[in-house]
RNA sequence: GGGCCGGUAGCUCAGUUGGUUAGAGCACACCCUUGAUAAGGGUGGGGUCGAAAGUUCGAGUCUUUCUCGGCCCA
């Protein structure tokens, strides 16, 4: 017998991948064939599956990060679109704001232009150009990674359609009375009179005069009537601003006699120091207490007697640390973000303190019309009268600075924007909305929840250029917003058409209408903050377009989207429409470096998708997505990546076998038409176990839980086919006849199989499985992406032979420890070298008393007895009742079948003849 | 500093309402095979379940504290 006769697996599909060089070829396909609108033309009855997309920022190459949002993103459609849905995927990009801007005008710098000598919609273009130009790249970047997306129509913030919505949604809030406007404090530069965002801040060192103030206690506990706290600044000139006194209750305080009479209150960790340095000899400790004390307290503001004739509350404030001072920092509101929110949440308010040169305002009484930078002075002078100054020095820090002008910032009350929480109720519609939101994880919600529950009202707006301008006009006279429905429609009609730079190129009149005169206001510069933008997606995009629905049935970001987009989309919508623009969340983790630690490029533990795509592919990196728990961190390095392409090639390699024994030629087998009693009962238990997957499969599917998913199909490749079935039937494949019906019978299990896991992997390799269809003969449709899950029969769940099998697992067990041991001494080497003597109790000589024993113990003879005694049988402890002996076999090797026999081979085509 | 989440074998993950000696797969070691062959099979080693204390007859699982890490906020 040459080995010519024996049916060898034959394929064409390569053991050796090859991703990165093929996978290219296959995306030419989906796009020569347009995958994706070939899938919505099949889908158009079926029951809507929304993702809707949150749009990530245009302005830079994507990472690693935004690859695994997009990937799982991805497979989320594909699973729900293959389980018999219409599940479509507009991509989105979220394109004004700050850091485009920002990068413009780096570009303007490097080039020694001064943006503000650039017309203003000159500016914006320029933006706009650098938004497209990044869309386009990480198009390219997405489309590489596989997701099937609508990549000809997607949608951007910055779109004119897009921007008229976001003058209407904001319009809806002018109407209902939810925007208002309040002072808030910003960094500003008194030099350029405007205000500056994080990144255009430089930290330089700055020396600042420094006091230690006084406060009159006159309200609290009897104990310190009388007495005066201590504060510390840096900046003496806000003192005149000063609304409130901080102090952290975890801190324990002391009354102190200095000088004799005077009583003063600090910190007790900080007296030494203080005393140093207000050059204070005699002291005596007269009382220590916690900072609970001062819960209800009040003191006398220090410029009493030149008017400012009010008592300021003391306020706990866990800022408030034992650095450097007092243990007690003074509170202006207007000056500074954790003053604010500190008296925010107190209702006490900003105000408009200073104007955009610096000088103080008419609020500040006395000081009207004096520089701050001047003021430090002539504070000094005050508190030294009223006898509230018990030091002064100067202090070298480090300080923020102007990164045009180089000069020093402060932060100072601005008229902003705001939308209430409280106003129409929203928060408490959130609130509701969040309730019957589902979250996956569950934390999500507590998460979200929380925030909302304690959030500020949402400041929307930026006094910037680059992003979608505030659709107001002030009244002259009152300061009054414009309130009208028909000005506002122009509004958006205007940006519909023209785009929103029409609102800094036309003369205020033609948003106005014939209805106003635009002489009686003033016409708002501010642009919304771009969180509003992304916040409103769901009624430019989820409403308008015909192939998407709202609420979506999922919105699927990373946990930070809980302050952002999971955030501003609901309060947005539920301000507008009262409800949720989604009906599911789920929320993945952030990618972290194989210790768990964030990446960065200084740790130098920053893995690009870009690489990894080039070394081992993209289903590689969509493996390790569905690898890892994505409901917490994703862990990612060289050896994780190793580990999981380690896995696709035994995914590979069991999908090959199957293939080589098909070669490559599917049946499309009905399933309900397969003649199932027929089959052998190992195949069908394989058929039962494709059941249980399916069944599975459907509740992870539901619960997004394809990781799930993921494990138990390795397993399945490796443990149940590889290891199991497939070592059990090669004799079959190999050496039967090829028209055997017991060969056959296993080539439409195999058959089956393919075309399971071919449908069961497609959402996750999309490559693979695609390679693998493509090169079937006989398949029925151009991709496998335009494939439907198949539901296998009721029949295939068959629990006898789950039982039958279960019990035959366990022999296999017994009898490979046996073979096992025997082996190791050299007696035998391949398992066909070995007869076997099995003893069995009632239970499994009834598993295996219909069943070919050669087969299933892969041994040249096996016998069968009823366990008796196991004297000098191999025995497991943990597998009671059965025993085995193995002998090494004798005779001589068929040269098919490779069995060794004292008889003819059993086999006809066989040629031993004994 | 505050809110939320997490730490189970080298790696990726299971671990039901507390209940026998904590499980898979990969990796590793050894052996077999050479008819899935830059493949395949078998066997095996490996864990104070982040640490400590507590509740309990009994804790990976519940409570508290601490520690490390992540996101958000300050």
């Amino acid at each position: 017998m040459s080995e010519n006769n024996i049916n060898l697996p034959v394929t064409s599909f390569q053991m050796k991948a090859n991703l990165p060089s093929k996978e290219p070829e296959i995306l030419k396909l989906w796009n020569e064939i347009n995958i994706y609108k070939e899938i919505r033309a099949k889908s158009v009855s079926r029951e809507k599956f929304i993702l809707h997309d949150g749009p990530p920022y245009a302005n830079g190459h994507i990472h690693i990060g935004t690859a695994l949002n997009k990937i799982l993103k991805d497979v989320v459609v594909r699973f729900n679109q293959i389980d018999g849905k219409d599940a479509p995927y507009v991509p989105g990009w979220d394109c004004h704001g700050l850091p485009i801007e920002w990068k413009v005008e780096e570009e303007y710098k490097k080039k020694g232009k001064n943006k503000d000598a650039v017309p203003i919609n000159e500016f914006r273009n320029e933006c706009r150009k650098f938004a497209e130009h990044w869309i386009k790249i990480q198009k390219d970047e997405f489309y590489r990674l596989g997701v099937n997306a609508d990549w000809s129509d997607y949608y951007t913030t910055m779109s004119k359609s897009s921007e008229a919505q976001i003058v209407r949604e904001i319009s809806k809030f002018i109407l209902n009375g939810g925007l208002y406007r309040a002072f808030k404090p910003v960094l500003w530069s008194v030099i350029e009179a405007t205000a500056l965002a994080d990144a255009e801040v430089e930290y330089y060192d700055h020396t600042s005069n420094t006091i230690y103030a006084c406060f009159l206690f006159t309200k609290g506990p009897d104990y310190l009537l009388g007495s005066k706290i201590v504060i510390w600044t840096t900046t003496p000139w806000t003192i005149p601003c000063n609304k409130a006194l901080a102090f952290n209750s975890k801190i324990d305080y002391v009354l102190l006699s200095i000088n004799g009479s005077e009583k003063i209150v600090v910190a007790e960790q900080l007296i030494s120091k203080f005393l140093l340095e207000c050059k204070i000899q005699k002291f005596e400790v007269i009382k220590k207490f916690s900072g609970k004390e001062f819960q209800g307290t009040f003191c006398q503001h220090p410029f009493k007697n030149i008017g400012y004739n009010f008592d300021v509350p003391m306020l706990d404030g866990n800022f408030v640390n034992l650095e450097q001072g007092t243990g007690i920092v003074h509170c202006a509101p207007s000056h500074g973000p954790d003053d604010y929110y500190l008296c925010l949440s107190n209702n006490i308010n900003a105000s408009n303190t200073i104007n955009d040169k610096g000088f103080y305002t008419s609020d500040i009484k006395k000081f009207e019309g004096i520089h701050i930078f001047k003021a430090d002075e002539k504070v000094i002078e005050e508190l030294e009268k009223s006898n509230n100054l018990l030091g002064k020095g100067k202090l070298k820090h480090s300080y923020p600075h102007s990164w045009r002008s180089k000069a020093p910032l402060v932060h100072r009350a601005t008229p902003q924007w705001f939308i209430s929480m409280e106003k129409n109720d929203l928060r408490k519609k959130s609130l509701d909305a969040i309730k019957i939101t589902h979250f996956y994880p569950k934390s999500g919600q507590n998460r979200l929840r929380a925030m909302v529950e304690t959030r500020p009202d949402w400041c929307i707006s930026r006094q910037r250029v680059w992003g979608v301008p505030l659709p107001i006009f002030l009244s002259k006279k009152n300061e009054e917003v414009l309130v009208d429905k028909e000005v506002l429609e122009n509004v958006a009609t205007i940006f519909e058409n023209e785009g929103s730079d029409s609102w800094f190129k036309k003369e205020p009149q033609e948003f106005l209408g014939k209805n106003y005169n635009s002489k009686d206001f003033n016409q708002i510069k501010d642009i919304v903050e771009v969180w509003f933008d992304s916040g409103a997606t769901h009624s430019y995009v989820l409403e308008k377009r015909k192939d998407l629905l709202s609420p979506a049935t999922l919105y699927l970001e990373g946990t930070d989207q809980h302050r952002g987009w999971f955030q501003s989309s609901l309060l947005e919508s539920c301000g507008t429409r009262n409800v949720a623009p989604y009906n599911n969340i789920l929320c993945h983790g952030y990618v972290v470096d194989g210790k768990g630690q964030k990446m960065s490029k200084s740790l130098g533990n920053v893995v690009s998708p870009d690489e990894v795509i080039k070394i081992y592919g993209a289903d590689i990196l969509r493996l390790w997505v569905v690898a890892s728990d994505y409901s917490e961190d994703l862990k990612i390095d060289k050896s994780i990546l190793s580990q999981h392409a380690e896995s696709y090639r035994k995914i590979r390699n069991t999908l090959r076998f199957i293939l080589g024994n098909l070669n490559d030629k599917t049946k499309n087998i009905d399933v309900n038409k397969i003649d199932y009693k027929n089959l052998s009962s190992l195949d069908q238990y394989i058929l039962s176990q494709v059941y249980d997957l399916n069944q599975k499969f459907k509740d992870c599917i539901s619960e997004y839980n394809f990781h799930k998913i993921y494990v138990e199909l390795l397993n399945f490749c490796t443990v149940d086919l590889s290891a199991f079935y497939f070592d059990m039937k090669k004799d079959i494949l190999y050496c039967d006849n090829l028209y055997s019906a017991r060969r056959n019978n296993c080539l439409i299990v195999l058959d089956i199989l393919l075309n399971f896991l071919l449908k069961w992997f497609s959402p996750i390799l999309v490559f693979t499985t695609e390679e693998i269809y493509q090169l079937l003969k006989n398949k029925s449709k151009k991709s496998i992406h335009l494939e439907d899950f198949t539901n296998p029969p009721e029949q295939w769940n068959n629990s006898n032979v789950k039982l039958q099998w279960s019990k035959i697992k366990k022999l296999k067990q017994v009898v490979n420890a046996a073979i096992e041991e025997v082996r190791n001494k050299k007696i035998i080497g391949s398992s066909l070298e070995a007869n076997l003597n099995l003893h069995v109790d009632e239970e499994y000589f009834d598993s295996i008393k219909n069943e070919d024993l050669s087969e299933i113990f892969i041994c040249s003879l096996v016998n069968v007895e009823k366990l008796s005694k196991e004297d000098d049988l191999f025995i497991l402890k943990d597998i009671k009742g059965v025993g085995a002996k193995v002998l090494n076999a004798k005779g001589s090797k068929c040269p098919r079948c490779w069995k060794i026999l004292e008889t003819n081979c059993a086999r006809k085509n066989c040629g031993l003849k004994n």
